[in-house]
DNA sequence: GTTGGCTGTCAAAGCGCTTTGAAATTTCTT
DNA sequence: AAGAAATTTCAAAGCGCTTTGACAGCCAAC
C-alpha cells in the first residue's frame, strides 16, 4: 500500500492524501478525518527511503560501532546506547549504526553522513587532536560529540563530563588521608578523557611537590583483564603505591581481583577511586568492599545528546552549543588513612 | 556530489557511470577505470536513500532494541550485536536500529519492516506463543529469528542453542554429585529459553523421581540485583537447596554475592552452574570461585546470524533454515559433592 | 555492400514521497 | 449579484538512483 493506491482508493489526488497526514493546515477537518481513517483501515505507512529522499530527513541518528574480530565489547558502549534510546523512542527516531574497524573511523564516518540516511551524527570514544572534528565541521550536518579532543580548538558542539575536575578531587582527598604514593590505571593513552584525567591526577600532586611517576601509570583497554594485569604489576613494585585512581568500574574489577589475590585489604592496605559510569552491571555499593567514586550516569549523557540532536534536527529551541558536567565524589569504604608502616 | 553532477563531470551519461560502478559487463574497461578514478578524486558515494528507493535494497538489517526509560540496559544485547557487527563490517552492511518501549515490539517490528529502510529482519527476546512470528511470516522479507517460540509450529528460521539439553545435563551433573535439593534461578518466565531450561531441569530430575518446587524456581529480569533477591530467598528456605541452576552469568554474580554474605562456600556448601553467553566482562573463570558452566557464545551466534541475514539478501547460497547449537558442560570450582549434614 | 551480431553508450521511465504554483470551489464584501 | 478573498484541491516537478529498451558504431560474413 502506498500514497498513490490510498489517494486512488480515497478519491483524492497524492498532495491532499500527504498534507493531511502531515498535518498542514491547508486540508478540510472533514477530509483529513477520512483519510486518517482510512490510514487506520489499511495500515498504510509512508516508506522512510522515499521521504528521506523528498525532504532530506530520515528520522534517524548515525552513529559508528566500533567492532573488529577481536575487538572485545563494549559495555560502556551499550549502556550510552540504552541512553540515547530512551529519548529517541519518545520522538520515533531511530539509528542508523554502521559497524567499522577502529582504525576506519574516519572513513566510515564518512560514509555514514555521506549515504544520506542519518540526520544527525554521534561521536563518542574522543581522541587528542581528533581527525574526526574537521570533517564534522565540514559536513553541514548537525553533530553532537561526546567528550572532547585535547588539543583542537574547543569550537564543536560537545558534552563532557569534567574528567580533570574528577581525579583532581579523587587525588585531593586521597592526599588529604595521608598517601603519597599512588598510581593511576586509566584508560587508552590516546583517548581524550584519558589524557585529562592524567592531568587532574598530576596537578593535584604537584600541588603537594608529589610526582606520577612513569611506572606508577598504567594505559589499557578498560576491561578487568587489563585491571587485573595492572595491578598484579603496581604490586610487584618496590615502593608500592598506596593509592590507586581508576578509569572505570571495569578495570577495578579486575584491579580488586589482583589485591585479593595478594592477599591485601581494598581500604585498609590499598586504598582505590574509580570513575562510576553508573553501570548496571557493577555497582559500586555491590563490590565486597564498596567503592569511592567519581561517579555521572553515562546513560544521562545518552540521554541528554539524544535530546540535543534530535532537538536540533526537529529546529526544536536553542540548545547549549558546550556542556560540561560535574561529576560527583562519593566516599564509600575503599578509600581509608595511609596504613602505618 | 552526486552521480548527474559526476556524469557531466566525464562527459557520460548517469547510465554509464551508473553501469560502471555496479561493475557491469557491458562497458568498456577504459571508461570503467575513467570513472573509478573520478570516484576517488571527488570522493563521490551514492546516496542510500536513492539507491534503496531505486533497487529496493538498502545494505541493512533491522532490528528492534527494547528501551523504556526505567529499562535496564542489557550486557547481553550488547554482546550480540558486537556478533552482528562483526559480520555485518565485512559486508558494509550496517545496522537500523528501531528503540522501542518492550510492550510496543510487534508494532515497532512492523514499523521497521514497512519503513523501507532494512532489507532483512533480526528478531530476540522470543517468547512463548510469540506474536511477531505470524506478522514476520506475511512480511515477504527475510528474517531470522533468535531462539525459538515455545509452543509455535517450528516453521521459521531460527538459531538456537539447546536450553533444554544444557540445563538437562548441568542438573544430571549435580544428581551424579548427590544433590536432591534443587532451585532453578530464571530468566523471565514468558521468555522462550526459560520455559526449555525450566524443562531441562525438570525432566532430568523427573528421571530420579524428584521434582522442582515453586517456592524454588525464581523468574526474573537478568540482572545482579535479581540474582541476589533470588538466592537470599532460597537461603531462608527451611529446606535450603545445595544445588543451584543459574540462567546466566549476571545472575550468578548477585547470587554468589548472597552466598558470600550468609558465610557460605560456593563449591562446599551450594553448588551452582551458570549458564555462560560469553560476556568478556564476566568471565566464569575469573569468579573467586571458577564457575561450573554451561558454554555459548553470543557474540558466535550473532556472527552467524548476520552471515544468514546478509547472505539471504545478497542471495550468496542457501543457508541451512533451521540451526540447534549444542552447548559445553565445564566444570569448574562451583560445583562439588553433596554436603555432609 | 548489405545483413547481422556485438559493443558501448544514452535518453527516459520509475521507485514513493513532498512541495510548488496554479486551478477550482466556497465564502465574504460591498 | 458581482467581484475579491479565502479555502480546498490538484497536476506536475523533483529528490538521486537503477534499469529498460533503443541507438549508434564497428567488425565479420554472405
Amino acid at each position: 500500500m502506498n500514497l498513490k493506491q490510498l489517494s486512488e482508493l480515497l478519491g483524492l489526488s497524492q498532495t491532499t492524501v500527504s498534507r493531511a497526514l502531515n498535518g498542514y493546515p491547508e486540508v478540510n477537518e472533514a477530509t483529513r478525518e477520512r483519510v486518517l481513517q482510512a490510514v487506520k483501515e489499511t495500515g498504510y505507512r509512508p516508506n522512510k527511503a522515499a521521504q528521506r529522499l523528498a525532504t532530506g530527513k530520515a528520522g534517524s541518528i548515525g552513529l559508528v560501532m566500533p567492532t573488529a574480530p577481536g575487538h572485545q565489547s563494549d559495555v560502556h558502549f551499550g549502556e550510552f546506547l540504552a541512553g540515547l534510546g530512551e529519548e529517541a523512542v519518545r520522538h520515533d527516531f531511530h539509528f542508523v549504526i554502521m559497524p567499522a574497524d577502529p582504525d576506519d573511523e574516519v572513513a566510515a564516518l564518512r560514509r555514514l553522513a555521506i549515504s544520506g540516511n542519518v540526520d544527525a551524527l554521534f561521536v563518542a570514544y574522543m581522541r587528542g587532536h581528533d581527525p574526526r572534528l574537521a570533517m564534522l565541521k565540514s559536513l553541514s550536518m548537525p553533530y553532537v560529540v561526546h567528550g572532547r579532543s585535547f588539543g583542537s580548538e574547543p569550537d564543536y558542539p560537545y558534552l563532557d563530563i569534567d574528567n580533570e575536575g574528577a581525579f583532581y578531587d579523587a587525588t585531593r582527598l586521597l592526599l588529604q588521608l595521608g598517601h603519597t604514593r599512588f598510581a593511576l590505571m586509566n584508560g587508552p593513552m590516546h583517548l581524550d578523557f584519558s589524557i585529562r584525567r592524567r592531568n587532574g591526577v598530576i596537578s593535584a600532586l604537584a600541588e603537594r611537590g608529589l610526582t606520577l611517576d612513569e611506572g606508577c601509570m598504567s594505559h589499557a583497554l578498560m576491561t578487568d583483564e587489563q585491571g587485573l594485569l595492572a595491578m598484579e604489576h603496581f604490586l610487584q613494585l618496590p615502593e608500592r603505591p598506596t593509592a590507586i585512581l581508576c578509569s572505570s568500574t571495569v578495570l577495578a574489577l579486575g584491579a580488586i581481583r589482583a589485591v585479593n589475590q595478594a592477599g591485601l585489604r581494598l581500604g585498609e592496605d590499598i586504598s582505590l577511586i574509580a570513575h562510576d559510569d553508573v553501570l548496571p552491571l557493577l555497582k559500586p555499593e555491590s563490590f565486597s568492599v564498596p567503592l569511592t567514586t567519581t561517579r555521572s550516569s553515562l546513560r544521562a549523557a545518552g540521554v541528554r545528546i539524544a535530546q540535543r540532536l534530535i532537538g536540533t534536527v526537529k529546529q526544536a529551541g536553542p540548545f547549549p552549543d558546550q556542556e560540561l558536567w560535574k561529576t560527583e565524589l562519593i566516599v564509600r569504604a575503599s578509600t581509608g588513612p595511609v596504613p602505618q608502616e
